[in-house]
DNA sequence: TATCTTAATGATAAATATTATCATTTGAAT
DNA sequence: ATTCAAATGATAATATTTATCATTAAGATA
């Protein structure tokens, strides 16, 4: 599976005439590895605790590529520094985020076809790619909520 | 229509404690008039054209204190920097972004109630927020692409 | 495999963006 | 009008991102 995914990630940067180098299979690698959603430092400080002379530029500049060629996708939680994650073929998932404790939990695809089709219809836009993120509460932080709300003050 | 919004922004910060004072009333109108999304350097630099006094360090202090309070939306296309916009109570509308050009289009309530009860009934989480951004190509860049594919070069 | 060519890298300087500090101002409660 | 704390603007301090450039290393070629 994995190694399929190397494969066609290093056709995708010959076809575009980059090429796969070590720190790119690295950040790479990494990424998928760790699964879930990383900032520039995140990325950075991880991989120099594992004795990787990285360099913060291309960490930048990596992900800036990966971002370009679709490998990564970026998610912006709020206001906050973006964060990475590997864009698998076929994995559509959104992001579900609690405002209490801000645990970030994915969920799959959604029913998004006919809103697609409907937003195509309207805007003569062809659609490409679409992200959702959803804001609420987890079950854990809905309950503190409503402890709160029943407490005397 | 607007008046009736300002009071409500008005009761909105006084119930919880903060002033409404100069700068943050400016601000607050400055994006009532512009409509459209603006970042934070945008705000600064046409506010200080308009021979007004106001700090940077403000205009981020205001937008993060408008976000807390659900009185303006951020909006984070792709990887650059957050833009902000009035968050009109029951204007729900997304955002189309043209790959080709960068156009923004906003298209209007998604048929969302159905997914967002999914979603719940799946994470158990309680949602109280979405946000969907579509990435696509507006007619005339399609058009284009278009022109290049049937291209001899 | 050794050589060559050029893109890519890492270090770091430079530029930008964001946050913290603090003396002064101002909103609004009294 | 007075009071007082919150808010402001200027700007210093940090943090983040980009640009520069000598060096390295993919990968093409022989």
């Amino acid at each position: 599976m994995e190694e399929k995914y190397l494969q066609s990630v290093k056709e995708n940067l010959k076809k575009k005439g980059y090429k796969l180098t070590g720190p790119r299979l690295a950040i790479l690698k990494y990424l998928l590895r760790k699964k879930g959603h990383h900032s520039i430092m995140d990325i950075y400080e991880k991989m120099r605790m594992k004795n990787d002379r990285i360099g913060i530029a291309t960490i930048y500049r990596t992900v800036d590529l990966f971002l370009e060629l679709g490998i990564v996708r970026v998610l912006t939680i709020n206001n906050s520094k973006p964060c990475f994650e590997i864009n698998w073929p076929g994995d559509h998932h959104h992001h579900l985020i609690c405002k209490g404790c801000g645990r970030i939990i994915e969920f799959g695809s959604c029913n998004f076809i006919q809103i697609v089709g409907e937003i195509e219809r309207v805007t003569r836009f062809s659609v490409k790619e679409h992200t959702l993120e959803a804001y609420g509460l987890c079950p854990k932080c809905a309950q503190k909520t409503e402890d709160y709300s029943t407490e005397k003050i």
